[in-house]
RNA sequence: GCGGGUGUAGCUCAGUUGGUUAGAGCGCCAGUUUGUGGUACUGGAAGUCGCCGGUUCAAUUCCGGUCACUCGCCCCA
């Protein structure tokens, strides 16, 4: 096959079955986050390179090697985008909404990171968020993750995760702690590891949850990130939990969870599962205040969570894509043109029908079967004569003849009678 | 970006210690059933054995490269 009939490494085709499962998950999320009052929106699928470079930081991995980043025709950088915060908060600051606060948005749409490839891992992949702007309150980080496991509990999907929770405190706490961590480790510099020795450089607080043996051996006596709370950060993060366990929201404390982005602050959490692999983090966000000044907006407090929708589609149980309820069929050729404008009078009066095209009649008939036709309605020379059409309930094999003008009438009444699932 | 695994029919996989016509199940098509679906039986189509190169009298099989997928690392949804 040739090369070029492959799709772009990283990137895949959705049929129609993918697509359905993709569509139960966003809609299931979207019509959860409308009852926290969430309205859906979106964002161009390609900012100036600053909007993402400036925020996410400069040396995160997300920029410096994950972006497909490229100059349009007129010599300006533009960058695809790798998650939907900044281009929200963006949206935010350009479309002059920085007074009218609170703001509760919803999204969904495509990201795109330059990636290895796994599964659960694409260079195009889908996300779905929610960004709760304004409100500092620790209602307001409550109110996100409680959104965030209830989409999850409709998806049926919660008891396969744990919801790890964490604070990295305001930038005052986490800048102390962050300079804590680095006279620690400096100290063991040699017996880290080579990732550990480079993130000390770039992103010292993940190396908290490093992989490597001998690094976790190290942790032991490594500064707490909890000691180094204000007490405005602990009263913070205090009030989220409380909110939580007044909800009845399942948590589990995690000291070491980290969120790889700069501009995250106190509450920070992921819904993990241990049923994808490596990549269990199916929904995660957190605090992110100090988002808008960095893009040269205000003060502008906000929470918000995103998740990723191959890997939810993932979780879920099996779909079963929808059929149409009708099949029309023509027993012979005399009578095709009639059952096109059977099956397009079905469809005027609400109906689902699809007409079956190829074959002998038995052949169109296995077909009705194989897609799951509640009713089969049969037309030919005979029928024609006597203006009538034969309709078949295939559940009970029982059929009969029905005026052609009454058609729709009859079918739309023998489905009530019915108790469809 | 780093390391491991895999790549044979539409799908799931056998197999070939290098040797003529590469197999199964499921699916698909046709018939038994010339105006009627679930089962059964019968027959059929379908593969450049991922791609390129090397070794060899001979490569789907061995070797190298490459592409794709996959597992782990990194990072994250």
């Amino acid at each position: 096959m040739m090369k070029q009939m492959q799709p772009v490494r990283g990137t895949s085709d959705l049929i129609p079955e993918e697509k359905a499962r993709q569509n139960h998950v966003i809609s299931t999320a979207l019509n959860v986050a409308e009852r926290y009052g969430f309205r859906d929106m979106a964002t161009p699928i390609f900012e100036f390179t600053e909007v993402f470079s400036r925020p996410l930081g400069a040396s995160s991995d997300v920029v410096s090697k994950e972006t497909y980043t490229f100059e349009d025709r007129g010599g300006t950088s533009l960058t695809l985008r790798p998650e939907g915060t900044a281009a929200a908060m963006r949206a935010v600051i350009s479309n002059g909404l920085t007074q009218a606060l609170p703001h509760r948005w919803f999204y969904a749409g495509p990201m795109f990171r330059y990636e290895r490839p796994q599964k659960g891992r694409m260079r195009q992949f889908h996300q779905f968020g929610c960004e709760l702007i304004g409100p500092h309150s620790a209602l307001a980080d409550a109110e996100i993750i409680g959104c965030g496991a209830q989409i999850l509990e409709e998806l049926g999907v919660l008891d396969k995760c744990v919801l790890h929770l964490n604070s990295l405190g305001d930038t005052q706490s986490r800048q102390n702690f962050r300079e804590a961590l680095i006279t620690y480790f400096s100290r063991f510099s040699d017996d880290l590891s080579e990732d550990s020795r480079r993130r000390l450089e770039t992103n010292p607080l993940r190396i908290l949850d490093s992989k490597d043996d001998g690094d976790r051996a190290l942790l032991d006596d490594a500064p707490r990130l909890p000691d180094y709370l204000s007490d405005e950060a602990r009263r913070h993060f205090d009030g989220v939990t409380a909110a939580l366990d007044a909800a009845s929201i399942g948590w589990t404390h995690d000291p070491l969870l980290v969120r790889g982005l700069d501009y995250y602050a106190h509450t920070a959490f992921e819904f993990v599962t241990d049923a994808l692999g490596a990549q269990g983090t199916v929904l995660g966000g957190g605090r992110y205040d100090g988002l808008s000044e960095t893009l040269g907006g205000p003060v502008l407090p906000a929470v918000g969570f995103a998740a990723g929708v191959e890997r939810l589609a993932l979780l879920i149980e099996q779909l079963h894509l929808p059929g149409s309820d009708i099949a029309v069929l023509a027993a012979d050729e005399t009578a095709e043109a009639a059952s096109f404008g059977i099956a397009q009078s079905l469809r005027h009066a609400g109906l689902s029908a699809v007409q079956l095209m190829s074959g002998a009649m038995g052949k169109k008939m296995k077909q009705a079967h194989k897609m799951g036709c509640r009713f089969v309605v049969i037309l030919g020379a005979d029928e024609l004569a006597r203006d009538v059409a034969i309709v078949k309930d295939m559940q009970t094999g029982t059929q009969s003849d029905i005026a052609r003008a009454l058609l729709s009438d009859a079918i739309t009444q023998m489905m009530k009678g019915t108790i469809s699932e």
